[in-house]
DNA sequence: CCCGCTTTCATACGTTCGTTTGAATCAAAC
DNA sequence: GTTTGATTCAAACGAACGTATGAAAGCGGG
């Protein structure tokens, strides 16, 4: 099982190019020829393609989920009402944490985050994830408590907004079109701008509406 | 030319499904079905699907990009170092102006801005754009005057945060997943959050690195 | 009426896609 | 050595796709 194990090598192919071309256009015949695999196997020891898409994305957010969940139970061990810069670092941490941890620098997961945020084909969504849904509703609790006059409402637009910041990084069109003179950043320089971006912004004070 | 004319109506088609399934989703078939029209209408009055795409992006992109430069022009005829939440204001409000004044509210062209920026698609970077990369520099330099101290590299960082935010507004995944007891933002409170939100982040003192 | 030009239409071509199938291969148990 | 179950393989299926084609239809000016 060590070395080829013809399922995980799907999996590693799968997630490569999903991210890199999305749901559609990541074919069947394009990931088993990275995997060096043969078209049937995606049918045998997944299913589908969709189930394929479902097994990668568990893949991938399930260690996420389980980090941010970790460091919120270390913040709220020292102190209920954790300050909102700590809050923040730790939700968007583990996003930057995985990304710098994958081949080719995190770039591949960072990409696949931004297909799960938004890759129009509706086998993106149907990874479960009731788990993701407990650390959000944490996290939006805590974010609450930590920003007292915010609505629930507009408390859940700065969290997508905390995702969507996490994700766009590093995706290609950006760097494709970004101004020709700047060099592409490094992971660990975007993590902590993207900390000190998003720390400023979710503390602003309420809007009002 | 003025009720039915098969090309706008395409445009219209083409423009709603290419922001509700992407590029490779949204097929020339079901495009010209939803125009009514033949399924050679679009060879005929665009050349290909990849062309379509640019025609259809390019009447989206072009009324925002003027929209942009010209309260940076107001804003610059004022003063010459305009403050940072006023640059967020220029240059994030069209985004929400365009996107309000859409048919649904402004979701459709919301989507497509983050197909834009999202879809892995090829064809999705080819509507050339030169006119886009001006106002972005503009807006770079004024934003660098307006916050001394940081790298061009964070700089543009930001900045891509505020596409960003402004992009994953209204997009279905977040709704779908959003928290069961909340309902939709309405398009003008997303607005005002959305600018108060980038605004503090934008206004964040340099990371340092 | 008829002409030239634009636009629409039905149809077909070749490709690529996801999935299925049934035989071949392998590895361990007996 | 044979059997059994799991895995791999080449091949094929029908469906959907983007595009091309040539005839039909509309239409204002001679």
């Amino acid at each position: 099982m060590a070395p080829p194990d013809t399922r995980t090598q799907i999996l590693d192919a799968a997630e490569r190019l999903f991210a890199e071309r999305g749901f559609r256009g990541a074919s069947v015949r394009a990931i088993t020829d990275l995997a060096r695999a043969n078209l049937a196997a995606v049918g045998y020891h997944f299913g589908s393609k969709a189930e394929l898409l479902a097994a990668v994305v568990r893949r991938v957010i399930e260690p996420i989920n389980a980090a941010q969940c970790a460091r919120l139970d270390r913040l709220l061990a020292r102190t209920p009402d954790p300050p909102v810069t700590e809050l923040v670092e730790a939700f968007a941490g583990p996003l930057f944490d995985e990304m710098l941890a994958g081949d080719e620098g995190g770039a591949r997961t960072s990409r696949l985050i931004m297909r799960i945020i938004g890759d129009p084909a509706e086998e993106m969504r149907d990874w479960t994830g009731s788990a993701e849904d407990t650390v959000r509703d944490r996290y939006l609790a805590a974010f609450g408590r930590a920003l007292p006059g915010l609505s629930p409402e507009e408390l859940w637009f700065r969290m997508r907004g905390i995702l969507a910041v996490a994700a766009v990084d590093r995706v290609e069109v950006y760097n494709r079109r970004s101004p020709a003179c700047l060099s592409p950043v490094a992971g660990e320089a975007a993590r902590h701008w993207a900390i000190t971006f998003l720390a400023a912004a979710m503390s602003a004070p309420p809007t009002g509406t």
